[in-house]
DNA sequence: CGTCTTTGACCAGCGC
DNA sequence: GCGCTGGTCAAAGACG
């Protein structure tokens, strides 16, 4: 209604505002198109002195009053300055605040000494002009407290428009702060909610991809690992993955062109999982990223156009940064699109994909034989290493995303440093599951952190200090976790001297024939004292090529149990072992990386050649005890001996102390229960039982070949998949095992194994 | 001739 | 923005 007239009043009145005297005029228009409630009086003038600071709270709220009452004071603002400067020079009346009050429907006159109250307009005008003509003085009076709003160049209908426009404002101020201030918190809570359900989503998946995909496993399982609904929300959209793929690809050169048309139909699998990962995930590019992140087009986040779409907007936006960096992880996971990649747990398990084990081990061999097969495709200069690093791709299945670095160490070059990265995303021969479990399991610890904890109680345990060994200089016998790097890293030393660690191995040599060595076999296991620990040795085990992988920092493993001659299909589910007790000190400075895998492998291309030294070792592949009484007696050993017990359940204690990832127990009891299902089901013939070590807040079973955590804990499943590991070295049928099995170094004041290669006296 | 290794180039991330 | 570095690619060469 009167808008214009208060936008155009704002306008000339902007610089006279700054006066802190305000005079406020009620002026009663004469409405030519009004019901003609002012006929004498067109306006009636109320000059008002106003303090602004000290106005208060009531006349504030007066003034900026109920609609009605706004109404009805709207009608006295009807006039602009405009209107008043063309005003005609009917008399005004100009009253104080005080001389006029309006309640509603009356109006009173507070004029001292007059209590007339109107209830109509027309009467107060007529009123007024009555003060105009009595009371001159007053208003004289009035007027020298209050300069006429004339000589303010404002009037007093503007002045308290503006001040009302001042108050709407600060009011609309106040809300919009607090408002803000909702919305931010609002934000806040939808980002946590966020990360949350980011989080238990990753989990969820880990869970779901282990459970189908771990490495070893059946096709079977392997193909399960893609649901009938994911693979089919995959296949939905798989063309527009394509594109929306290539179309976020940094430019490439005319070839690389050709060669990722050529490799389309095969990218095909490996744009379903990023589909998939996409609708799960929702991710989006780094903001600022246009090539970061290939998998996003700029076309992939809509502009929300609903509120809910719009908080959404905003927890993306928000938590854009950590997806970015699962993004990057995601890149880095795919970043072999050359072939096909089969729907894996890789692909949904960054984390695990992000860590890196780096084994250290003694080697004059290019590379340790960890069982797989593997491709160089490059070699560089490594920054502060004259030793080139040579880098690997398992070549086992078209599309496995496992990488490995190979380079000397610089210090030593006799110690070769392999770094693994990822995980397997098909079958593996029992040789090469040993490492890929065995991986995974230091993984694991890294990123539960076990592993850091007990660094700390590594770092100060006498036993630690000792197996740093000889080599001592150059090695360590803690899992290095370097934090510095951009993969989260965990080294695993196995340079140091093996006699100071404590192993316990079942072996199971006989001179029986592998045919009949699973009847026939006779278990012995013996603990012996050396350097003030104890070794538990299976006695007249000659080693035969043991290329064991010795993790002396919580790591236990068991070498390429792929090395030794097959056995005929005895269905043992382990493998016998000669041991050449004269090879210790070459196994731990010089294991036999070179291996015979090739046989069971015969296409791998990187692998060592089955030396003499293998062959002379297969021939002593014969079991000589039953892995019954290996286990039988490892457990009355570990029983038996009170501080042996202790250290164990010590170190499994620390272990399962150590929960600081609550999801990956679960996907390591799961992989260790696949691998154990799919990779040795056929291990029928395993004893019953072996060993129990009892931990404070839990156990481990080691039955048959299984290794069952009776609770699932971080600890206690690395733990676990560890000591399945190591029964997998013996258990691998054709592929038999050189018997080196445990190595657990009794500790209490750490939670690791300590994988040792136990040297036969 | 096919397979594998070598090696220079390329790319992306990161720090300055 | 630039340079360094790590990682990867792919052509060319070596090898069996």
């Amino acid at each position: 209604m009167g808008t214009s007239n208060a936008e155009s009043g704002d306008k000339e009145a902007a610089g006279r505002f700054d006066t802190m005297i305000m005079a406020a005029v009620v002026e009663e228009k004469h409405l030519k198109k009004s019901s003609g409630r002012v006929d004498m009086v067109s306006r009636i003038d109320l000059s008002v002195k106003l303090d602004e600071d000290s106005l208060g709270e009531d006349e504030e709220m007066e003034i900026s009053e109920p609609e009605e009452d706004s109404r009805t004071r709207s009608d006295h603002h009807m006039t602009n300055m405009k209107d008043e400067e063309v005003s005609s020079p009917q008399p005004k009346l100009q009253l104080g605040p005080q001389q006029y009050h309006e309640n509603r429907h009356a109006f009173k006159c507070e004029v001292r000494g007059c209590v007339s109250v109107f209830r109509d307009r027309t009467q107060l005008v007529n009123h007024s002009l009555v003060h105009r003509g009595t009371s001159g003085s007053e208003r004289s009076t009035l007027e020298d407290e209050s300069p006429p709003a004339s000589t303010a160049g404002l009037t007093a209908s503007e002045a308290n428009q503006l001040k009302n426009e001042l108050l709407v404002s600060r009011a609309e101020i106040t809300r919009l702060v607090a408002e803000n201030e909702r919305f931010r918190s609002m934000l806040t809570h939808l980002t946590s909610e966020y990360r949350n359900l980011q989080m238990h989503m990753v989990t969820s998946m880990q869970r779901h991809s282990d459970t189908v995909n771990y490495p070893v496993q059946s096709p079977t399982a392997q193909s399960a690992s893609v649901t009938p609904a994911s693979y089919e929300a995959s296949l939905k959209g798989s063309s527009d993955r394509d594109s929306k793929h290539h179309r976020g690809s940094p430019p490439k050169s005319p070839a690389r062109e050709q060669t990722s048309k050529q490799s389309s139909g095969t990218h095909l699998q490996y744009d379903r999982v990023q589909k998939i990962e996409d609708i799960s995930v929702g991710t989006t590019s780094r903001p600022g990223s246009g090539t970061s992140s290939p998998t996003r087009s700029p076309t992939a986040r809509s502009h929300p156009t609903s509120p809910s779409q719009e908080a959404d907007h905003l927890q993306e936006r928000a938590s854009d940064q950590s997806e970015w960096q699962a993004n990057k992880i995601q890149k880095a996971t795919h970043t072999d699109v050359h072939t096909a990649l089969p729907i894996s747990q890789i692909e949904a398990d960054p984390i695990v994909r992000k860590a890196r084990v780096s084994v250290r081990a003694r080697s004059d061999a290019p590379t340790i034989n960890d069982g797989c097969q593997w491709r160089k495709y490059g070699q560089k200069m490594a920054k502060g290493n004259p030793c080139p690093r040579a880098y690997y791709r398992c070549t086992v299945a078209p599309g496995c995303p496992v990488r490995k670095q190979v380079q000397r160490c610089a210090d030593d070059i006799s110690i070769l440093v392999t770094t693994y990265e990822g995980t397997h995303n098909h079958p593996l021969a029992p040789a090469a599951a040993v490492m890929a479990s065995t991986t995974s399991a230091a993984a694991c610890m890294l990123l539960s952190g076990s592993t850091t904890s007990d660094m700390n109680h590594m770092t100060t345990a006498p036993q630690f200090i000792q197996l740093a060994g000889p080599q001592g200089q150059n090695t360590t016998a803690l899992p290095i976790i370097s934090a510095s790097a951009p993969f989260p890293t965990i080294t695993l030393d196995l340079t140091s001297n093996p006699t100071t660690q404590l192993s316990l191995r079942l072996n199971n040599s006989s001179g029986a024939t592998p045919s009949n060595f699973q009847g026939e076999a006779i278990g012995g296991v013996t603990v012996a004292q050396s350097g003030g620990q104890q070794v538990m040795m299976a006695p007249q085990q000659p080693v035969t090529r043991s290329n064991p992988i010795f993790f002396n920092n919580g790591m236990t493993y068991a070498p390429m149990v792929a090395n030794c001659a097959p056995l005929s299909n005895s269905g043992s589910a382990f493998a016998s072992e000669g041991a050449s007790s004269d090879h210790q000190a070459m196994q731990y400075h010089h294991p036999v990386v070179n291996s015979a895998a090739g046989r069971t492998y015969g296409e791998n291309r990187q692998q060592g050649t089955h030396t003499p030294a293998n062959s002379l070792a297969s021939n002593h592949c014969s079991a000589t005890q039953s892995l019954a009484e290996s286990v039988t007696a490892a457990t009355a050993a570990i029983t038996s001996d009170p501080s042996f017990t202790a250290a164990l359940a010590a170190a499994i204690t620390s272990i399962i102390s150590s929960q600081n990832c609550q999801n990956t127990p679960n996907k390591l009891a799961q992989m260790t229960s696949n691998q154990t299902k799919e990779g040795y089901q056929q291990s029928t013939s395993s004893t019953p039982s072996a060993f129990t070590a009892v931990g404070a807040s839990g156990s481990l079973r080691v039955e048959g070949g299984r290794v069952s955590p009776s609770r699932v804990v971080p600890g206690e499943a690395a733990l676990s998949s560890i000591l399945t590991s190591a029964l997998m070295s013996l258990n691998a049928k054709d592929q038999p095992s050189n018997g080196m099995v445990q190595f657990v170094k009794p500790s209490a004041s750490h939670s690791s194994l300590v994988v040792a290669d136990t040297v036969h006296p």
